[in-house]
DNA sequence: ACCCAGGGTCATA
DNA sequence: TATGACCATGGG
């Protein structure tokens, strides 16, 4: 009765399905938000991010363009309760150049995904998990988002060492999932909901859906 | 008063 | 290639 979600990644997606049901991921009303959160979020609470992006909807500044107008000491403050405000701020101009720069979302989305992806990579500020972020969630590509919570539960579940590289990860479950967008979607979704409702620190892992194949008892390692 | 959060860049060895 | 410093707010 525990055995399943070690037996494969499609076997987790289903029991964390199971579990948590269906999580409608990112939270954000347009793929511009989806990208602007993606690079707010870079090891930072989701909570503070929400509130950055709220100063800026309050601002009327969510969009390429309006952000853009804006100097970048106005930027900064806007953002502050995210977290790291000063790089963050250069990284968002960035992302809005690159976006004018290459005609719009619309121009964007005719590109195809290795070709965008190493266009977002070349953006100063997006590494490879905001990249993705913004493949999946804003352009509905199928590829899979490594995070530091999908690292240590894959670990937990002894489905990887632990010293993997990105890309080795990421392929690793892309080509067991598949080019299938809205399962690796749910997934991600999935393992940083699980990671919020149940792993974080704490003797043991209580309520956890995972049961006996989720090893995070007494582990130490915070969440 | 700690520890950490949905990373990425840069300098150094 | 592989560490370490740095960025900075807010919650537990």
């Amino acid at each position: 009765m525990t055995a399943g979600a070690a037996s494969g990644f499609r076997a987790l997606l289903q029991e964390l399905q199971r579990a948590y049901g269906p999580r409608h991921w990112w939270p954000a009303e347009t793929p511009f938000e989806v990208m602007v959160g993606a690079v707010l979020t870079q090891n930072t609470a989701w909570q503070n991010v929400e509130r950055a992006i709220d100063n800026l909807k309050r601002r009327g500044t969510l969009a390429p363009e309006t952000l853009l107008a804006l100097p970048q000491s106005e930027l900064a403050e806007l953002i502050r309760p995210s977290g790291y405000f000063n790089v963050k701020a250069r990284r968002l101009r960035h992302l809005c150049s690159f976006l004018v720069d290459a005609g719009g979302e619309t121009a964007l989305r005719q590109r195809p995904t290795e070709e965008l992806r190493e266009a977002l990579l070349d953006v100063h500020g997006i590494g490879p998990e905001t990249a993705d972020d913004i493949l999946l969630y804003a352009f509905g590509r199928p590829v899979f988002v490594v995070d530091a919570y999908t690292r240590r539960l894959f670990r937990r579940l002894g489905r990887i060492a632990g010293n993997e590289g990105y890309e080795q990860l990421r392929r690793l479950v892309e080509q067991e999932i598949g080019a299938d967008a809205a399962a690796l979607n749910e997934l991600h979704a999935l393992i940083v909901h699980h990671a919020k409702a149940h792993c974080r620190v704490r003797p043991e892992c209580a309520g956890c859906p995972l049961g006996g194949s989720c090893p995070g008892a007494g582990e130490g390692q915070p969440g």
